[in-house]
DNA sequence: ATTAATTAGTGTCAAAAAAACACTTATTAA
DNA sequence: TTAATAAGTGTTTTTTTGACACTAATTAAT
């Protein structure tokens, strides 16, 4: 079946991977031209990251491969959200040809494990990828038409998003290392779709606790500087299974 | 690879059905008894119903069929939670024997997409079953060591049902059509691990909207007879993409 | 040097939600 | 008639959330 006895061809793994920069949410995509015999003119396909899982890789593994792989990072927030194996999810004749060029069992029927990822977009550093394929950071409001099942993997993900900010503190894993309140209340309302208080989003952040204020400040704007914060990872990864 | 060409050897899927009797909260779990060559007893095995996922089927609906096959029920709460990949999940020795007669190819690796089934014990008529397989609920205080990965598994639907069930209403999945307030309190402590104030819990409870009384009471019960209510489906699946 | 522009930062009050708490009622069994 | 049992009911306190407007610090422009 599989030519490649260390891969199975049944099972992938597809990356939803946010980022946040110039105060937009945006996803990170595989972008491929691929030449189109009938006109001549090269295709853009553009899809989620991700590849088949190897006979010895945890799903985990896989992934995170996936995203190190591309970004160059790791160790950073990823979390399974959900499976999709409609059998007729990479059927579309639209995705032959890049199933063809990037799969050495095109007909095969494979499932994908599909990850969230939250990385601050300004550490990536885009590997430069393969001939013909590179990584692109979209807006999220700006996605294109993608491969296969991924517009609605991405849709998936981005509910997952909005449901799991508002009960864990993750957002954190968007931003730099140091940020401003500001910068952090400014992704929440991205996220969430609509404006908060500023008030009440700092009274509520300070209470949890996650926040570290920092004697540091900004430097070379022209208004009043604000104080940096960082995330008490500690704290998070101590209560999270409380 | 496969004998049957109809079945992806790769894809599973296994299901943490969960049901609510005498006060309660139960797992249902097939059990087999295999023969042990070497003690000349029957061994006896449990783990969670599942199958192997055919090409032709969604994982929703596969996971549907192994339920309905199980309980002879349909349209039941049914709710993927978490796939489960480790190389080495369907590997262990003690397993060998389960693997050799269920599975065509007891060698493959196969990755697993679990759900998580909500019913109602006693409207399931478990199904007979076939020669030396049979279903049984045991409490969930009292779940056995389990084939492959299934007490992870387990353990992991227990956790998201914990958390799903103070999010969302689908504790009525457990019960009866009619139920009376204090059962569906002792469901919730019981998911909960904790006890509930019952004034308090009758007043979230019927203020959520949820609740539709009905005017009739238990009968033959040797103290106040307590009212009846049902769920009200239709305000739920509405307000649930919201 | 003064002024304008810009964003940071701050506190109070009202409303809603959650938590704590104990007695009366309806039924059957003795 | 009494005892036993589980159902049913309100009020007060505490906590959380939401609404709301001005002062402070910095740079840029004049």
């Amino acid at each position: 079946m599989s030519l490649n006895p260390s891969i199975n061809p049944h099972v992938s793994t597809d990356c939803v991977i946010f980022g946040f920069s110039q105060d937009t949410l945006r996803l990170l995509l595989i972008r491929r031209s691929i030449p189109n015999r009938l006109t001549d003119v090269n295709d853009i396909h553009y899809a989620l990251p991700g590849d088949l899982v190897r006979d010895d890789e945890d799903l985990d593994k896989a992934a995170n491969r996936v995203l190190s792989e591309l970004t160059g990072l790791k160790g950073i927030y990823l979390e399974q959200f959900h499976s999709f194996g409609d059998p007729l999810r990479v059927t579309k004749p639209k995705d032959r040809s890049w199933l063809e060029s990037v799969r050495q069992d095109p007909d095969a029927r494979v499932i994908t494990v599909a990850y969230m990822a939250l990385i601050d977009a300004n550490k990536a550093v885009l590997q430069p990828g393969s001939f013909s394929k590179e990584a692109v950071w979209l807006p999220i409001s700006e996605v294109p038409e993608l491969a296969f099942d991924h517009n609605e993997i991405f849709e998936n993900a981005l509910k997952a998003l909005k449901e799991k900010v508002q009960i864990q503190p993750i957002g954190f894993e968007l931003l730099p290392e140091k940020f401003t309140m500001s910068q952090l209340q400014s992704l929440y309302e991205t996220i969430l779709e609509r404006d908060l208080d500023k008030r009440n989003f700092r009274r509520k952040m300070l209470n949890s606790g996650v926040l570290i204020p920092l004697s540091e400040k900004q430097l070379g704007v022209s208004n009043k500087p604000a104080r940096f914060y960082s995330f008490n990872r500690d704290l998070f990864e101590n209560s999270e299974n409380r």
